[in-house]
DNA sequence: TTGTATGCGTTATCAG
DNA sequence: CTGATAACGCATACAA
């Protein structure tokens, strides 16, 4: 059984194609009875667009390329998730590229299918508009930065400085030594980011209006038994000290902060009372421990990066727009 | 600056479009003159043909749908490296369906890029025929497994069982007493795979053929924390038991290797001579670190199905075709 | 061996 | 408001 084209709908609703291609872009007026009987026909012959005579005809072919660094972590589901919402209620497409490492990029550049295929291109924490620029001048896709920000183009991104902040704000007040612990971004380059220096520069910011320091600061890989080890590091040199209980213990990602916790219960101590834990990413596991952590609108990031791009695409002029999203501080049971 | 069309390609060599569609496809038979000065112009003019035209006219988009389960692990990586390898030499272009969660998969079905865009699918892992056939009844591309069996389909896998096998024939000849250690897959019913079900049938089948047994065997998630608890449970038990030493451990992945081989060395204990250990996967490191493992042919496995997906589109009618790849065993000073 | 005409599924333009 | 019909960029049968 062939695929049903335009064609079909149109005979089948008794209509002329254009009459269909104009409910299909929702266009100018069409009188709602004659609406409904084209609306019926797609249902019944189940048809779709093609997207690719789409794009020969109207130059359109709505979909959307996101490229984004592997999607492991919870962070680029929920990324993904805001944009797919926002640009399937347009009615557009994503098509993903997983960037591993430079070769892949290599890959998508010297490919046709990122030139061609889609209207718009969003780019997740890695801005790349410029390698972009380098090698494909033809094609210039209206792009947004998500997760990442740059004065030239718009995006959309996580006040990481303001989340730090919060930290910072909170933890100055309560007793004791303060500590940190970062993770370690060891990229290229070309794929950089700048999310924990910026949750650093707003954590010690906001100690030193408090008047206040840390005691020391640590450094992890993103893995779980890194992690680990650093806990045990920290709490090692804590429980050295005399009077070292309590402390409190910024964790700079709820991978960490999950970390920690589990080793302070090994150590049978009780965090939110020897050792005060703040995390960050406010990840699905985080209530359920009562994790005090700053929860990021990473959705609303998505989706807001969605609607810059989607606005770009019915020719929006303006000059580049930068949108931006604060953490917010839970208070839970470890701080 | 538009961008060139098969026109303007055609006029700069001075010839009908015709002409320059035939060496594009390299039809037939082109003056070779001529094809020269085709592919002259098509370089100076710096000329990609644009798939979606090609599509609506020929039926063929020259890109390939690959899905498969989140590309973290090195294995994902060098698998896609033999894939597009092949590919390109056909000059496809290939999309990449990340597989997180069966959400992300109701995401893809529903997409009109899946349906569409290409002209053949990969799976790699996880058989979802069964599902594609239920939801998309139409648009039946030709399909590949990869690192998967089934019987009505084309596939390109890596034999586990063989794998096991190996490891186990080793095993069996060296003294003390045996371990393994699996990896726990979690997944639900849709996304299931049998490799390290697989690895132990074969692994348990050639130390029984031997007349031997495993004394333990023991089960750790995907993850460095669990694995290097998992090595260290073991090695409490070894250690503990009188004679427990030397043992030789199968560590079903080089993950859970490295782990044990961390733990091994944190306890005074030397790889090689106390505790043997052989992995599978051959990562990276595996040769610096000495590790006797199970090095598997992964690019090769992903340039066959390729091979066989590209036979296919080009009409190729046989049956089903399997192709089986044997993982080596690569001794080094760990076994 | 090569140029020309037709069609692919849509959108857009223009009469009606 | 709606129906023809001309593009869109390419492949391909048909002529030459």
């Amino acid at each position: 059984m062939r695929t049903p084209t335009i064609q079909d709908v149109a005979r089948q609703a008794g209509v002329g194609v254009g009459t269909v291609s104009r409910v299909l872009n929702n266009h100018a007026a069409v009188k709602s009875a004659t609406r409904e009987a084209v609306l019926k026909a797609i249902a019944d012959l189940d048809y779709t667009p093609n997207p690719h005579a789409r794009r020969i005809a109207g130059g359109k072919s709505y979909t959307i390329s996101v490229l984004l660094p592997v999607l492991t972590t919870e962070f680029y589901t929920r990324l993904l998730d805001g944009l797919e919402t926002a640009f399937q209620e347009a009615r557009y497409d994503v098509a993903i590229f997983p960037l591993l490492d430079r070769s892949r990029l290599e890959r998508y550049l010297a490919s046709h299918t990122l030139a061609y295929q889609a209207d718009g291109l969003v780019m997740a924490t890695y801005n790349l508009t410029e390698v972009f620029h380098e090698r494909r001048l033809r094609t210039q896709q209206p792009t947004v930065l998500v997760d990442a920000f740059a004065e030239n183009v718009d995006c959309s991104f996580m006040d990481n400085v303001t989340g730090g902040r919060l930290a910072g704000e909170y933890a100055a007040a309560l007793p004791g030594a303060l500590y940190a612990i970062w993770v370690e971004t060891e990229l290229d380059q070309l794929f950089t980011t700048r999310v924990f220096e910026d949750r650093r520069s707003g954590f010690l910011g906001a100690l030193a209006a408090a008047g206040r320091g840390v005691e020391a600061e640590y450094t992890s890989s993103f893995d779980t038994l890194a992690a680990r080890n650093t806990a045990a590091t920290l709490l090692d040199r804590v429980q050295a000290a005399p009077g070292g209980l309590p402390c409190t213990v910024f964790a700079s990602a709820d991978l960490l902060a999950g970390a920690l916790l589990d080793e302070v219960r090994v150590r049978g101590l009780t965090a939110g009372r020897d050792v005060r834990i703040i995390g960050f990413d406010d990840q699905p596991w985080a209530a359920a421990r009562g994790l005090t952590t700053l929860h990021q609108p990473v959705e609303g990031m998505g989706y807001e990066a969605a609607g810059l791009l989607l606005s770009r695409l019915s020719g929006y002029p303006g000059p580049p727009r930068a949108r931006r999203f604060e953490p917010r501080l839970i208070i839970r049971d470890t701080a």
